[in-house]
RNA sequence: GUGGAUGUAGCUCAGCAGGUUAGAGCAUCAGAUUGUGGUUCUGAGGGUCGUGGGUUCGAGUCCCAUCUUCCACCCCA
């Protein structure tokens, strides 16, 4: 038999308990803040009808969706011509039934509407797990990640909106990551569109300025005209591109070039709203408008958020916006949300890449206790449970192995305490508790050992 | 999906124009040191050179294919 070299699908990972121990870090901060802002828990499952998905990333998020092939005798369910065509386009449709979750969102989405006679609105939930795309991998780019979502829907109110940059304000704060938020609306983009005379090409008009700052002026303006726009139009989008100045210099200034479109005065007024919350209670972060973001247009309809970190050139670490009718295409119509997404993963990579992990989250046991023989074995025992009963997480070292290499134990699993337990020891009760990080060792009772680690 | 780089020990990399048994540092394990780790010294284990073909008397080295990882585009967390 051919020895298989073990593998895993490109994109994916392992995570050594280290890893876990730096990725719970993140997602215990995410979820102890979402929980405090009153959001609660939902999960759906890794795979959803492949109807669910389809349709709802626009054409570049079908092609990356994971289909999951029909089990049994899938082929008989093809169509032999499209088959015979190599139409595989039709044919997945056809063999395939299910697909791994591309995002939280739309699952959620989904969710809302099959439960929605169970459900209060407006309606706080969060939700912390994977999803799957089939993107060709890349630094910060993964096949499987994790995404920690908070959406409210069914409240049009822009308290939302802010809150949820309050929410981003408080987990980099609490990461310590510098970040800048970006905020921007749909409905001024569309606003711009409609003010140069090409409001059908929103689309193209958003995703060539969303490049400014990466290719500079000059070709997006050039890319503005391949995509069809006349020389008056890029002319007339100059002004807005090269807007400068405050966030209130900037909303005044497109409230006079926008002056005719009310779609555009309304994203106005609703990022003028957001900002005028934000002074009320400032964030710590750096929260602008920028007109240049174009993200998920697919389905935002309103404000739109991204958050890239200052320190490190990663994607954006975390988005999110609004979207007016969601709910509206799985048939319960009229009913906005508003939402943002951590991206767990990438999140990671910048904390690593600045050493951001704090030293402690490394640690596991709390106590190591030394093992020197049966006699001395059934006493550390007592001592082992009289520690985990105080809720102190400790190990008894299993064998009586040499005592360096059980102190080389200790220092490799980064336990910060040892218990020496020897005949000594045992005929006083006095342990011997060691300090690994000072290296200071005194005798104390098992007591005043638990009494000690509870107050640290 | 398009274009480009990469792949040698667990990790980071050497390996000269193709030529005997493929090297180093770190890590691992053992010993120096039978009640004291993070320093030092000694020794050991570990590689079908990503995989599969081809050229050649001979391939880690050259050619092709494939996979992985990385980079740009696209898109995004």
């Amino acid at each position: 038999m051919a020895k298989e070299k073990p593998s895993i699908p490109k994109g994916t990972r392992d995570f050594s308990p280290e890893e876990i121990a730096k990725r719970n870090y993140i997602f215990d901060t995410i979820r102890n803040i979402y929980s405090l802002y009153g959001f609660k828990p939902i999960e759906t499952p890794a795979m959803e009808n492949l109807s669910t998905l389809m349709g709802k990333y626009g054409e570049e998020g079908d092609r990356l969706i994971f289909r999951i092939l029909n089990s049994g005798d899938f082929l008989s369910k093809a169509n032999i011509k499209d088959l015979n065509a190599g139409d595989s386009q039709k044919v997945s449709a056809q063999i395939c039934e299910k697909a791994l979750r591309y995002d939280l969102t739309v699952p959620f989405a989904r969710y809302v509407v099959q439960h929605q006679n169970e459900i209060t609105f407006p309606f706080r939930r969060y939700q912390i797990q994977p999803v799957w795309r089939a993107d060709r991998p890349q630094r910060g780019r993964y096949r499987e990640f994790f995404q920690c979502d908070a959406d409210v829907i069914g409240s049009d109110s822009l308290f939302n909106e802010f809150e949820l940059v309050k929410i981003i304000d408080k987990v980099f704060g609490e990461l310590e990551i510098q970040i800048t938020v970006k905020l921007n609306n749909r409905k001024i983009l569309a606003g711009i569109a409609e003010y140069i005379g090409f409001a059908d090409k929103i689309i193209d008009i958003t995703t060539a300025i969303d490049k400014l700052d990466k290719i500079g002026l000059e070709k997006v303006n050039e890319e503005l005209m391949d995509r069809g726009l006349t020389a008056d139009a890029v002319e007339a989008l100059q002004p807005v591109l090269m807007l400068q100045g405050s966030v209130s210099e900037k909303l005044a200034s497109l409230r006079n070039t926008l002056q005719t479109s009310p779609t555009g005065l309304q994203g106005i007024d609703e990022m003028d709203e957001v900002f005028t919350l934000l002074e009320s209670s400032p964030a710590y972060c750096h929260v602008e408008l920028d007109l240049t973001l174009a993200r998920g247009l697919n389905y935002y309809t309103g404000a739109i958020i991204e958050v890239k970190a200052k320190d490190v050139a990663m994607g954006s670490i975390c988005g999110g916006g609004r979207y007016d009718d969601l709910t509206g295409i799985f048939g319960l119509p009229g009913v906005s949300g508003v939402g943002i997404s951590f991206g767990a993963d990438r999140i990671y990579d910048v904390m690593q890449e600045l050493g951001l992990f704090p030293n402690d989250v490394l640690t596991f046991s709390k106590v190591l206790l030394v093992n020197f023989g049966t006699e001395e074995q059934k006493y550390a025992q007592k001592v082992l449970f009289k520690l985990r009963d105080a809720g102190i997480s400790c190990e008894l070292y299993p064998e009586a192995a040499k005592m360096k290499k059980q102190m080389q134990y200790a220092d490799k699993n980064q336990i910060p305490f040892v218990i020496i337990i020897g005949k000594n020891e045992m005929e006083t009760g006095q342990l011997a508790f060691k300090n690994m990080k000072t290296g200071v060792q005194e005798l104390m009772d098992t007591e005043a050992v638990i009494s000690y680690l509870n107050k640290i």
